[in-house]
RNA sequence: CGCGGGGAAGAGUACCGGUUGCUCGCAAGGCUCAUAACCUUGAGGUAGUGGGUUCGACUCCCACCCCCGCAACCA
């Protein structure tokens, strides 16, 4: 059986409508997933909804729904990602799936809590009356919550605590020594100077009577498990639960660079207290600025990916979010920008280069591929090379320029060999189309994992037997834009 | 205050102790198979400021100035 490779996204907050930055991480996610496949391994995607908590119970209130109601709606929204970008994930999981989620939650907190890493602690904290939940000094102005005017009361009351302190030492080891690489590099100095100041123990769950949306700690029906023992899990309960799981532990965790410390602290904390492999690796995104600046609810300059794809269609905003936002590091969107990449990269690189080619062997009839030229097989060869290396070290900005340096190529080369000109003989014409067409074949199946459709449009044109191709042409894959 | 990232041609970026590379834009030339596209060449940067290390620094060290993130739950 082929190898398994497992990847995840984090699971996006079922409190809205999915905004540009999960379609990020999850074209990343897709993008990664695919060119794995593409190397003959059997990929598994994960992605889901992270559906508990006070904030979607208020909300759910709010709209006048029940909290399920209000998850179903927005988990619908979410997964209608799958339809608009194209992606490949296996298993949208659901926290408030009580079948596939609940039972793997509360096994994994069984386990934790036979290791003795869970202990009843009295906690005393700011209580907004309002909120109905606890606030911090910075919610504060004046000693007053900023959202209802009026001072929280000191409330203390009793949770579940878990002990992630006992954990630091060893998990700091586990990433000096890669054995749980993160990536970028900067990613894990960041989190190793975290781990140096020592880990707290934190909260685990909170009184039913305050936080009821969530998953029932197991065997103290007073208490609601707190995110991270709900959350966290779904990457087992998502692969299958620990019963029957097929994938854990992930290969890759996906995550933004906020949610950095609980992937990379208290997640492996939780594996290593329930004795369960910890994930080989985690990689960190940045996030996405719109025009410059942080893209914020208040501002009103959230982007709409359904918006985006509506308007440009699936390939060019994958393309995007993967060429000019570089992974690993924040970037930028605006449609100035878009409109130069779509325009520059896409209909005048691998859109013309495709319809160049096909054109010229739609002319050129049945073509032989026996003269392969040998520069031309060694460029497809390092090109390959290149985009996995890149890949695999999550430098996919730098992946997708790899491929098209093979795009390039085929420009120079078809300039070069002029097959159209009349001084050129018949058999040198023929053979040099025959390359081009085997450049542009290499180029999409490079470009699969970043633009599938495309790759598929063009493998349309090329119709390969034993050893001769027929070309013809395709629709024009992306019309120039004007703005 | 703390931690982190960054200041380079008109714009955006990469690498690196020893002729600044790339993309867009701009200019000239070529080609006409292709989506007014493609190919070639060129102009344009004393690499934030001030010091230091070195035979030599954009690249290492120190100080300062400016921008931007993070600081327990918005990817």
């Amino acid at each position: 059986m082929a190898k398994t490779f497992y990847i995840t996204t984090a699971i996006a907050y079922a409190n809205a409508s999915p905004h540009i930055g999960f379609a990020l991480e999850s074209v990343q996610a897709d993008a990664i997933v695919r060119a794995h496949r593409s190397w003959k391994e059997d990929g598994y995607f994960l992605t889901g909804t992270d559906e508990h908590g006070s904030k979607i119970a208020r909300a759910a209130t709010a709209a006048g729904v029940t909290p399920q109601e209000f998850v179903d709606t927005n988990a619908a929204e979410v997964r209608k990602l799958k339809e608009a970008l194209n992606l490949s994930w296996n298993t949208f999981i659901r926290t408030s799936d009580r079948k596939a989620h609940w039972p793997v939650a509360q096994d994994l907190w069984r386990r934790i809590e036979a290791s003795g890493d869970l202990y009843k602690k009295t906690y005393e904290g700011l209580y907004c009356v309002g909120h109905e939940a606890f606030v911090t000094q910075k919610d504060l102005v004046d000693g007053k919550c900023a959202d209802h005017q009026k001072a929280p009361e000191v409330v203390s009351e009793e949770n579940w605590f878990f002990k992630l302190s006992k954990y630091g030492t060893e998990i700091e080891a586990k990433i000096k020594s890669d054995e749980l690489l993160i990536l970028p590099e900067t990613r894990k100095n960041e989190i190793l100077s975290l781990l140096k100041e020592g880990l707290d123990d934190i909260s685990f769950s909170r009184p039913s009577k305050d936080l009821s949306w969530g998953v029932p700690v197991p065997d103290d029906a007073s208490q609601t498990m707190y995110v991270w023992a709900d959350a966290l899990s779904n990457y087992i309960s998502g692969c299958g639960g620990t019963v029957r799981w097929t994938a854990h532990p992930a290969d890759v965790h996906l995550v933004g660079k906020d949610i950095l410390r609980f992937h990379a602290a208290i997640w492996p904390a939780m594996l290593l207290s329930a004795k369960l492999p910890l994930p080989r690796s985690i990689f960190v995104h940045g996030h996405i600025l719109v025009n410059g600046e942080k893209m914020s609810k208040s501002v009103g300059n959230v982007v709409d990916p359904f918006e985006l794809v509506k308007q440009y269609g699936a390939d060019p905003v994958r393309y995007y979010l993967l060429r000019e936002i570089p992974s690993g590091n924040d970037g930028d969107f605006s449609v100035e920008k878009f409109i130069e990449r779509y325009n520059g990269d896409l209909a005048n690189g691998i859109g013309n280069f495709a319809a160049r080619v096909l054109t010229l062997g739609a002319q050129a009839g049945e073509l032989s591929v026996v003269a392969e030229d040998p520069a031309v097989a060694k460029k497809i060869a390092d090109a390959r090379t290149h985009v996995r290396e890149k890949i695999e070290g999550f430098r996919l900005h730098e992946a997708v320029a790899a491929a098209w340096e093979l795009i390039k190529f085929g420009d120079q080369y078809v300039n070069e060999k002029k097959p159209w000109d009349k001084t050129v003989s018949e058999e040198d014409k023929r053979a040099s189309i025959a390359n081009a067409a085997l450049i542009l074949e290499a180029s999409a199946q490079l470009i699969e994992p970043f633009l599938p459709a495309t790759a598929a449009a063009i493998a349309q044109g090329i119709v390969r037997k034993d050893r001769t191709l027929q070309l013809s042409k395709i629709g024009n894959l992306f019309p120039r834009l004007t703005k």
